[in-house]
DNA sequence: ATCGGCTCGCGCAA
DNA sequence: TGCGCGAAGCCGAT
């Protein structure tokens, strides 16, 4: 018989600094399932979480469930975000089928109605594996589920490659968190998932336990589909979707096409607003549609990279580390390091999201100039109908709003305009945060913050000379921005008819 | 076109 | 104790 004292199961790639319990109880030797509860890293292959649900599984030769739901309660649930979801677990749902594992896929349909799913599902569990993710609403979510679930409740993460227990402290600065991982990283480098980690075991067929089923009905597959409309849902039908697909494989597609077709020019174009050479793949990293693990992997086949290229020497420089082409490094800079040094500030500071949270000088320098007049004050409706004197800044707008996405280097200009333009920085604070997660498809994740905090001086130094509002924090222009960029094209793509707004190279300021 | 100054905090060499 | 240096800046001087 096996032995249910166990803390980790025999077999398992996923090492221990990844894992922690969230409750104290035990696993329970009667259960008849062991639960998979996906919330963050919502993909097949290359996945921590799944691969420690399935090492259980084989160890206590006790059939795999899947649980992947989606609730309606959660802030800025809309159409767009739920659509990118539900295609996601399309594409589980339609791998899993040709798995041992019983995949669930649950929508919430009114409001609490997925109440008590959760529980019921660890009522048959010996034991439930869920994800890390240390932002939004999860962390409330998992330590709710932690006091009141009745057995061992694990929570795994898989979500870059530095394990976010390898760091205790927030970092102040990308050099800094650089330095370290050139310390650390090597150590973590090969500790990957397996890519699939039920088709490496042999596991017990299993079946969806039909009580509970009853009471909370597996989504429907047209619904997930995309061929039944999402207008009955409890959600925010005004933010609509988008025009591309969420999914494990899309984001393959994605990855592949931009490892052969991007690369190459990425460190030379990826500023440049319309030469679209960026990845696009951070909607998927966001929602762990994709792992980084396996970006990385990929990319280190192109780059027929092997271990010794690593530079034993480098102080925190962004190029010469890895030892690989110049557009593999400036993408492994936004892939690692400056992604998951938002994860490690989410990771080690509860207030992440709390103006509060800006370093000292900063919080300083904002201060002495909340006084400052404004010479240009608009509504947070003005702002999100894009009714600025500013035709780049409305441009920029209009793309987050009708496309779901802000182009990297135009994001902080964004930010800079909208710190000028309202009446406290902390309005400013609300704005962003309130535009970005309301209409970004990789919104609400540890980034969204980075981004947005950045604006405001975290992970950056005072700049002179100190000006009105922003004092010491950096200043940006949209004039100097229309004289570095070749925004023509973007503002041609995103100006509006209706203002003439339309080829016109203006901007003012 | 390029350069320095603006300004703070930190790691590291001395 | 001093020095170098930092997500993408800005501005004026040369």
């Amino acid at each position: 018989m096996h032995r249910m004292t166990l803390d980790h199961p025999p077999e398992c790639a996923v090492p221990a600094l990844r894992v922690q319990p969230v409750n104290d109880a035990p696993l329970c030797e009667t259960g008849s399932l062991v639960l998979y509860w996906m919330t963050a890293a919502r993909r097949p292959f290359w996945n921590f979480g799944l691969e420690r649900a399935a090492a259980w599984s084989a160890a206590l030769q006790k059939p795999l469930v899947i649980l992947e739901a989606l609730r309606s309660g959660y802030p800025w649930a809309s159409d767009r975000l739920h659509r990118f979801i539900m295609d996601g677990m399309a594409a589980n749902a339609r791998h899993f089928k040709n798995t041992a594992a019983a995949y669930y896929p649950y929508i919430e349909d009114a409001p609490d109605a997925g109440k008590g799913l959760l529980a019921a599902l660890a009522d048959e569990a010996a034991l439930v594996v869920t994800d890390d993710f240390p932002a939004f609403f999860l962390p409330r979510m998992l330590a709710a589920a932690a006091r009141i679930l009745p057995v061992r409740l694990e929570k795994v993460d898989g979500n870059g490659i530095l394990p976010l227990g390898a760091a205790q402290e927030p970092f102040k600065t990308a050099y800094a968190f650089r330095r370290f991982l050139q310390r650390s990283l090597p150590s973590h480098l090969f500790e990957r998932p397996p890519v699939d980690s039920l088709a490496v075991r042999e596991l017990m067929a299993a079946d969806l336990p039909a009580a509970v089923t009853k009471r909370w009905p597996p989504a429907d597959p047209d619904l997930l589909e995309g061929r039944r409309s999402l207008e009955r849902l409890p959600i925010d039908h005004r933010v609509e979707p988008v025009a591309q697909t969420g999914g494990w494989d899309e984001a393959r597609i994605r990855l592949d096409v931009f490892l052969e077709e991007k690369l190459a020019v990425y460190a030379e174009l990826r500023n440049q607003p319309t030469a679209d050479v960026t990845s696009g793949l951070s909607p998927y990293l966001h929602f762990g549609h994709i792992s980084s693990h396996e970006i990385l992997h990929a990319l280190m086949q192109q780059e027929e990279w092997f271990f010794d290229r690593l530079a034993g020497t480098s102080r925190g420089g962004k190029e010469g580390w890895w030892g690989m082409s110049a557009g593999a490094e400036a993408f492994l800079d936004q892939l690692i390091t400056w992604r998951e040094l938002g994860f490690n500030f989410c990771a080690t500071r509860k207030d992440y999201d709390q103006y509060e949270s800006l370093p000292p000088w900063a919080l300083k320098t904002l201060e002495d100039h909340a006084m400052d007049p404004r010479p240009y004050l608009y509504s947070p409706e003005q702002l999100e109908t894009a009714q600025t004197h500013d035709s780049l800044w409305n441009a920029a707008q209009r793309e987050l709003v009708r496309e779901g996405r802000l182009h990297n280097y135009l994001r902080m200009l964004w930010g800079k305009k909208i710190l000028e333009w309202s009446p406290t920085p902390r309005e400013a604070l609300r704005i962003m945060v309130e535009f970005n997660n309301k209409y970004a498809l990789d919104g609400r994740d540890p980034n969204s913050y980075s981004g947005i905090f950045w604006i405001l001086g975290r992970y950056d130094r005072p700049w002179g000379p100190e000006r009105p509002i922003l004092g010491k924090v950096r200043y940006m222009s949209s004039a100097n921005t229309l004289r570095k960029l070749k925004v023509q094209e973007y503002l041609k793509r995103h100006g509006n008819p209706q203002n003439g707004e339309v080829g016109g190279g203006r901007g003012e300021e």
